[in-house]
DNA sequence: CGCGTTTGACCAGCGC
DNA sequence: GCGCTGGTCAAACGCG
């Protein structure tokens, strides 16, 4: 089995949500959105993170396609996708009926709640090559799928980002990734396909 | 030999 | 207390 392959980009503090349950719908995302960041809103109140996420500009969708276009500009996706589309799915703070919980680990409370995000990707491969290396750390069968869940962990040495790959059983045809934390490394394969542009652009920005 | 996968054991929360 | 469940550990194993 292939050992390292390449998600999206980084996962940006602005692609977490509130803990919706599958099939990741938001009912209402206005009572639930919060900065991943600021979860109390205690510092910054000028970010106007409904509107981000369920304003006119659609900003999850387009933030979707935009990781699709990464992803395909690196030429390097182990799995052809035909359709992919973001959810937001939990993090610590704010539960579906907007009860204060923390993350659970084993389905028990977990001390450190990281921002988590899953996306749904059609694809007949499970693991996507998303720039980052994985290690696997474990597999289970879940309960109501005939699909394991399989648990990765980002190879770097002082990162601890994990994530979860598990294909839908009600339409074998997506693979939901749910990644966990926010890698503190710069993902290597972006980095080797943005330098180049960069240069050029620095090159063209002299005339 | 180093790195990654496999897989059974283990742990802890929850419901009964 | 017991079984179920999901997440993690770690020894064994495979591969380049």
């Amino acid at each position: 089995m292939e050992s390292h392959h390449h998600s999206p980009p980084p996962p940006s503090p602005l692609l977490l949500a509130p803990q919706p349950s599958p099939p990741f719908l938001f009912t209402d995302p206005s009572s639930m959105l919060q900065n991943p960041l600021d979860p109390q809103g205690m510092h910054d109140n000028s970010i106007d993170w409904v509107n981000i996420f369920c304003g006119k500009n659609n900003f999850v969708g387009d933030h979707a396609k935009g990781i699709m276009n990464m992803m395909e500009c690196g030429g390097s996706l182990s799995s052809p996708l035909s359709s992919c589309s973001l959810m937001a799915e939990s993090y610590g703070g704010v539960d579906e009926k907007g009860n204060k919980v923390e993350k659970r680990r084993g389905g028990r409370l977990k001390k450190k709640t990281q921002p988590r995000f899953a996306f749904q990707t059609r694809s007949a491969n499970d693991i996507l090559d998303d720039g980052y290396r994985w290690r696997k750390y474990g597999q289970k069968a879940v309960k109501n799928s005939i699909y394991p869940r399989s648990y990765y962990r980002c190879t770097h040495h002082t990162c601890n980002v994990k994530k979860q790959v598990q294909r839908l059983s009600n339409d074998t045809s997506i693979v939901v990734t749910t990644y966990e934390g926010i890698h503190n490394h710069p993902c290597e394969k972006l980095m080797e396909t943005l330098t180049p542009l960069l240069k050029q652009m620095q090159f063209l920005s002299r005339f």
